[in-house]
DNA sequence: GGGGTCATGTAATAGGTTACATGATTCT
DNA sequence: AGAATCATGTAACCTATTACATGACCCC
């Protein structure tokens, strides 16, 4: 097997072998105990995709479609299994995910370095704002994580919350930073403040550089 | 205009109207401006996606093509430039990015949420590696954003390569939180060792729970 | 003067998302 | 009994990524 098709794109595939190597299942059913033991919250589950994504893992033969059963007059289903190439393959995903960290890149980088468009004083108040939407899902997890645990689930089964909790808040306490230098300091804004004076008002020309126009140039690593 | 067609997905497309925002310019050289400026870092860019996304945004009128021109024999190059819809569009995207945050399901958070599958002392390892590997990546931005600054680069513009940086440092000290958690404490890790104790040696039927089997559900929020 | 790399883009393919279909249950 | 919802999936469309094309310049 030359390349044997690692497709390692959307984590959804590795929350189907996760399933089946418990049990099999049709495709539905596992939409469902995603949605019960609340991974959806973790893994980008639709229905689309779904069928997609198993699909590709029976080609790959990490997966076998077993005889369409039909119970009662509803439509047709496939249970679907896993194969020892799959378990495999679920192992060496789940592995590596874990242990090396990929880029990337969400959306609100991207806003940041596009920041300089907008006047200072606009930045600020959107950031402003973001700081209290994160302080309300920051909230609502912590309530999320806490109702769970009094409901007897265990803590192991709260990591990803706990992550997500931790990234939100640690995203939250740099926009706060980050609030605070656009509104504190003189020295940060500068540059930004006199490109935005000295452009036409919106004119067709208009025009904020992205980055310094004719300063020297960030070298290109990588 | 009944739906006004805004499709947010490619960060790519916010991009190109921040560069034409500056002045027109055809897609090659969009690309290699992003890349001079260091933005391939934030936004991830290709050529492929490029010209796509491109097409896109000139069918929702976002931005116009001037007749190509042709600078010595080079293949034909078509000069595209912002329209008035463009820079609405592009102010209200930006102001929207910073403002709101977007729920991006990362893949370690997938990981981590099927994690239990792992034994975990293998786990454990597995995260120590990740936290080897964070810290590179930490050292690796500290360096480039030095060698930026001393280059004369305002800190302005490197305010995304902060906020990655921050939240890489808040990611390693959770991992290193987690990983001590297996190691040191038997409370943690006494039913997900239970579980792989009591569970075939990787038999057909081998079946690690992906969350507790009877246990309460976590209730379906949303 | 031939082998890289730059400049510029098109085409084919694969992947993902939205919309639709359809019979059974359940609620009021 | 009609409305909503569940259960189950297919099809069409859109997006994104990879592979390929092609002539010019540049180096030795």
């Amino acid at each position: 097997m030359p390349d044997m098709a690692r497709n390692r794109s959307n984590p959804l595939g590795l929350a189907v072998m996760a399933l089946l190597f418990e049990r099999p299942m049709h495709p539905y059913e596992m939409a469902s105990t995603l949605r019960e033991r609340g991974k959806e919250q973790s893994i980008k589950l639709n229905y689309g995709s779904l069928y997609t994504v198993v699909r590709a893992l029976e080609r790959k033969g990490h997966i076998t479609a077993g005889a369409p059963e039909r119970a009662g007059a509803r439509p047709e289903r496939t249970v679907y299994a896993l194969t020892a190439s799959g378990r495999v393959a679920l192992h060496d995903w789940l592995r590596d995910l874990l242990s090396v960290p990929v880029k990337e890149y969400p959306q609100f980088e991207a806003a940041l370095s596009l920041m300089p468009i907008l006047p200072p004083a606009e930045a600020g108040t959107l950031l402003e704002e973001r700081t209290r939407r994160l302080g309300a899902e920051i909230q609502r997890l912590r309530h999320e994580m806490d109702a769970a645990l009094k409901q007897g689930l265990d803590r192991l089964f709260l990591v990803e919350t706990e992550y997500e909790l931790a990234m939100r808040e640690a995203e939250r306490a740099w926009v706060l930073r980050l609030r605070d230098s656009i509104a504190r300091s003189t020295e940060f804004t500068r540059p930004w403040r006199k490109w935005h004076a000295s452009r036409p008002r919106t004119g067709p020309a208009g025009a904020a550089p992205v980055s310094s126009e004719r300063g020297p140039r960030r070298s290109r690593t990588s």
